[in-house]
Parts: C-alpha cells; structure tokens; sequence
RNA sequence: GCGCCUGUAGCUCAGGGGAUAGAGCAAGGGUUUCCUAAACCCUGUGUCGGAGGUUCGAAUCCUUCCAGGCGCACCA
C-alpha cells in the first residue's frame, strides 16, 4: 500500500502559496521562504506544491486548494492529503482512482513513502533525511524559531483598562493574561503591536471613590463625613487602607476644610493609591504596556469638544430634550445614544471616541479593544461613532472577554466592588501562584465563560498541566547539564533514522510557526496551551522510551538536536504566555 | 421581546466539513540497577443539548426548538 514517491530534480519552493488569496492576512498553511526564523519552507507548502504539479500532470487540472493536514492517527503517516476527496467532482470520477493517479505522478523526494488510504486520503510519510534537515532549520534559527519579523500596520491593543476605583479582581486578571499573551503572540507572528491601557479618573464612580474614603478618613478620627448616599459608598478594606495612608501623610487637615475643596485633595490621592496598586498587580503578573492613557489629557488637550464639534459639523449629531446625541442609527446601531448629558457632562462614549480618533491619527492601522463580556452592547456604539467620523468600521476591532464565574467549593462568589466582596487578581496569584494563574486563565478561549474554583484551583495547582508543560523544559535542561552541552552550541544533526516517537516530537516542533499565526490571526490564546501539552506530551514519551545520552555519538547527538528543538519550543510557548520555563524543578 | 455567545466523558475544557471525537483532573491496575516518577503504560465512560436538512461524509455548515450566560442607559 505504500509505495516510493518517484524522485525527479530538487523541490520547487513554494512560491504560489496553496488555497485561495485570503485578503491581506498573511498565508497560514504555505509560506514564502524566509518568511519564519527558520529559512525551510514549510513540509506542508512543499508537498501541497508536490500535489498541485502532480494534479496538473495526471489530470491536466489547475487546482487552487490543496490542504495537506496532519493525521490524527500516527499510523496513517506524517502528513495526508484530501485533495482526491474534496475534488472528486472535479474529476467526475472515484476519488481513490484519482488519489492513485496523483500519487503516480507525485515527485517529492522528501518523502519516502507515499499511498491511498481509506476513501481516497493520500497519506505521506517523510525521508528522515528531510526530518533532520527541518531540525537543523529550527535549531539555525534558534530563538527566533517561529517568530516573523514584523511588517505591515501597526495595531493598537487595549486591554484591562480598569478605573483605579480599587484593587484588579479575578476578573480583571483574566483580561490581562488574555490581552498580555495576545500582544506577545501577534508581535511573534510579525504583527506590530503596542499596548495600551485606557484609564479615566473622573467622572461617577471615581467621585464615589473619594467620598468613600473622605468617609473613612473622618471615621478615624471619630468624626463624620458629608456624603451624598451612604448606601452607595465603596465598602472593601482597601477604602480604610487608602483613608490611613491619607491620615499618614496630610493628618487632619481636611477635617474642617470645605468638603468639597478637600475631595479635590482626596480623590487624587485615592486614585493614585489604586493606580499604583494596579501598576504593582500588572508587573507582578508579567503583564506590560507601552503606553498609560489617560482620559483627562483628552479633555485637556480639546479633542473631545473637537471630535463633537466635526459630528456636529457633518450632521451626525443633533440637540434633543436638552442633550447632545449620536445619530448612532445611521450607522448600524439600535438607536441613537448620547455624548453630551442634559448636565453638561460627557458620556462615557465621548472621550472614547477622541480616544479612537486619537488612535486613529496616531496611524495605527487596526485598533483592537479587549472589552469584557458585561460591554457587549457597546461595539456597535462606538463603531457606529468611528464611522461617522469618517473613518473605515473595521478599524476596531473588538475581543469581548466572558465572565469569569468564581466558585469556591461549589459556591458561586459573588463578586462586587462596591460591596467589598470580591477576589483580587494578586490573592488568586498569592493561593496559585503566577505561572498556574497565568496558565489557567488562557486555557480556555476567552470567549467562553470560565469557570474558576478557588478551591479547586488551591488543591489542583501541583497537578496544574502548566507544571506538566514546565517538567519537560525542566528535564531538558536536566539533560543539557549533565551532558555538560550548552542548548544553544547544539547546531548539528547527523544523518541517520529517527525512531517513531521522535518524529511524532519533531512534527510537532514542525507546527509551531503556523500554530502562533493562527492564533493571532484569530486572536485567540488557547490553542497555545493546549499545542505546548501536545508538544510535552510527545516528549515525555520520547524520553521514557529512548535514552538521549548514548556511548554512540551521532545519535547522541541527533537526540540532543531534538532535544534542543525541544526547549526552545517549549521554553518560546511558556514565554509567550507569560509562564517561565524553569531550569529545574 | 430583540441581538450576541455557550451547550462535547463524572468535573474543567480542546477539536469548528473528513478516516476509530481527544487532553487534564477524578477512579482502578502496572512501570524505576538507566538522562528528574511533577513522568510513562494499561483499563472504563460519550444519543458531541434535541429534531430536521445540505453532503460521498456533519461534533463541525443551514433551519428550528430546548437550556444557560450576557447585552439592549443621559452607568462605566
């Protein structure tokens, strides 16, 4: 059933890449040469090349889609093809008849074995000759394995944007392992990326903020405060924490002053407590930002008013019942919204907007909003307003991150700010730890509701699979060490045979660039982890069954090529999401 | 009511037209004179929410129903 591909002349590079144009997104299953780290066009692109030849000189047919796939079953060979079934109607005939046809005029002389399976699949398996030079390929590249250099638009990411109105929650935490792993993995895939974090500091909940705490600062001098509705006051432990810091550093002497003079002392020094708190959760959690923005410069700066002024002037908002709207309804969205309120004071879209048309005229080329799932609503507002600027919808872009239901035994939490009750992000990094909390919170597709018991998590961090991800690394460099090689010196790969478990290993290693790309392609950060577990997986078996460190010395040296491949992989992934790769554990 | 999202093993979740639907946890059994046993191997479980349809082929696409989440502010 399997027989020899006919060998004829080099490999073509795959120049015409396989599929349809798709748009200007970058090639996903077939890139240009030199295009990753590494300088091999991928296996997949050359034998998608290999068919598409092998079609037009059996059947005389150009075809434009040709997918070649990694099998699921191992014993179906390294890599398979479905072209003979997905263009049966092309051919009008069996697909297996035309899979054998193909397969006849087949030259690809990286392959070594090549046959029709099942309803018409062609299955590949590759020369080891081939193995060894796609592993050299990954090792000359070295770090950069997997990483495109960047071009094209740059991309604004904004992600977390939590008001300093109090510690980053659970929740919070998960937008930041989201937004932080997806910047990582969009600049990996060649992306231009910049981090942002929009914060106001006025507007409600941050005068709220400041009456609180002018509450709790008078109480701790036995004194009361004036406040508008004692209900609605903040009431978490942070409230006193700020109040004492404040008593620490000014005294009493906003107890007799005009109330309204010292919450204009008070609510700075509130938010700025917060925001420096953030700040210290962010870097804790390896979270970074290339740029804090802050609402305020908007209002300083006039383009609020200006951005208003030119919707004014292109007749897409208008006066009514005493406050400034959107025609929001002309451009897709439910109904018309307002920016300017019946007091004066702007909405929250309004400074929004100037921030996007702030991001706009910085020339970014995509502006991509993390939001969570409690602002689903929103998109289509906001959307509605670029538009009527002027300026093209699919600039934004927006992710909406699902709630994240915490549990403790069973118990749902219920999680408010203002009542005080609620998880911060820095306690789950204190009961977990920040690898397992990082991990954990990008396991699933951010578009799915999480799930997260506390107790749960507690009692399952040693069995956490960021460790079992970790462990490999860890007996890698295990390895490395008393083989008294360095990782990065390991270059060779001497010719011989790789045995079963090593090339289901390598295919793996093979598929990283392409699983980075399609990742940020789809914005998605799952499927990170679930590859880097599959690429553990396959080397915990590679290591109970083979020794790497034999008297025979090419092939302790082609084991410790893979085994270098391995880690850097490994050691490439966990970066990507923020989780580190120890050395040992 | 309208819109968006979700429903896959006991639990947490992958897979999003292809060959026998997977992983981790949980349950049971086994593996270490040898590079870290935080590992490996074996054992069992699924009406892929239900029902129709499209296709050679559907967990995957379409329609509809059921269940849950979120949104539909002069809050942010």
């Amino acid at each position: 059933m399997w027989h020899r591909g006919r060998v004829r002349g080099p490999v073509r590079e795959g120049r015409g890449r396989g599929g349809a144009g798709r748009g200007g997104e970058p090639a996903v299953d077939g890139r240009a040469a030199g295009a990753w780290g590494g300088s091999l066009v991928s296996l997949e692109a050359r034998l998608a090349d290999a068919l598409r030849q092998a079609a037009h000189e059996a059947y005389g047919v150009q075809l434009d889609g040709v997918h070649v796939e990694r099998p699921n079953e191992t014993s179906h060979g390294d890599f398979a093809s479905n072209v003979a079934l997905a263009n049966a109607k092309v051919f009008r005939r069996n697909p297996r008849e035309v899979a054998q046809g193909i397969v006849d005029a087949l030259e690809a002389p990286f392959v070594d074995d090549v046959g029709v399976a099942g309803p018409g699949f062609i299955n590949f398996r590759v020369s080891s000759q081939a193995f060894g030079e796609e592993l050299g390929g990954i090792l000359s590249s070295g770090e950069d394995y997997g990483r495109r250099e960047a071009s094209g638009a740059s991309i604004v990411l904004e992600y977390v944007s939590a008001n300093p109105t109090g510690p980053m929650t659970a929740a919070h935490g998960r937008h930041a392992a989201y937004g932080d792993s997806l910047a990582r993995i969009m600049d990996a895939s060649g992306r231009k990326v910049s981090r942002e974090y929009y914060f106001n500091d006025g507007g409600n909940q941050i005068r709220l903020l400041g009456e609180s705490v002018a509450a709790r600062y008078a109480e701790l001098f036995g004194r009361e405060w004036p406040v508008s509705d004692p209900e609605a006051l903040y009431k978490g432990e942070y409230i006193r924490d700020i109040a004492e810091a404040l008593k620490e550093k000014d005294g009493d002497r906003y107890l007799d002053s005009d109330p309204a003079e010292a919450l204009a002392q008070i609510t700075p020094f509130a938010t700025d407590w917060c925001m420096a708190g953030i700040r210290e959760t962010l870097t804790r959690a390896r979270t970074g930002f290339d740029r804090f923005f802050n609402e305020k410069s908007l209002y300083d700066s006039g383009e609020i008013v200006k951005v208003i002024e030119e919707l004014e002037e292109r007749g897409h908002a208008y006066r009514s019942e005493g406050a400034l709207w959107l025609a929001s309804s002309k451009f897709g969205d439910d109904k018309d919204r307002v920016l300017v309120k019946k007091d004066g004071s702007y909405t929250y879209m309004a400074p929004d907007l100037a921030y996007h048309r702030d991001k706009w005229e910085r020339g970014f080329g995509t502006a991509v909003d993390v939001l969570g799932a409690d602002h689903a609503g929103y998109p289509p507002r906001i959307r509605a307003g670029i538009v009527a600027l002027g300026l093209p919808g699919e600039f934004l872009d927006v992710e909406l991150v699902r709630l994240v239901k915490l549990l403790r035994g069973g118990e749902q939490v219920k999680v408010s700010k203002r009542a005080g009750n609620f998880v911060t992000f820095d306690e789950l990094m204190d009961e977990v730890g920040e690898d397992a909390a990082r991990y954990f919170y990008v396991r699933s597709s951010h578009r799915t509701e999480m799930n997260f018991d506390l107790a749960v998590a507690v009692q399952q961090s040693d069995e956490n699979p960021v460790y079992y991800v970790q462990y490999a690394h860890a007996r890698i460099a295990s390895i490395f060490r008393r083989a008294q090689v360095e990782p990065s010196n390991t270059k060779d790969v001497p010719p011989g045979q790789f045995a079963l478990e090593e090339r289901a290993l390598l295919l793996e290693l093979l598929d990283f660039p392409r699983v980075i790309e399609n990742a940020a392609a789809k914005r998605e950060v799952h499927p990170l982890p679930t590859y880097l577990e599959t690429v553990a997986t396959r080397f915990h078996r590679f290591y109970t069954v083979h020794q790497v460190l034999v008297e025979n010395e090419s092939l302790r040296a082609r084991r410790l090529a893979l085994c270098a491949a391995t880690k850097l992989v490994l050691a490439s992934g966990l970066n990507l999401l923020g989780v580190e790769a120890p050395e040992r554990m």
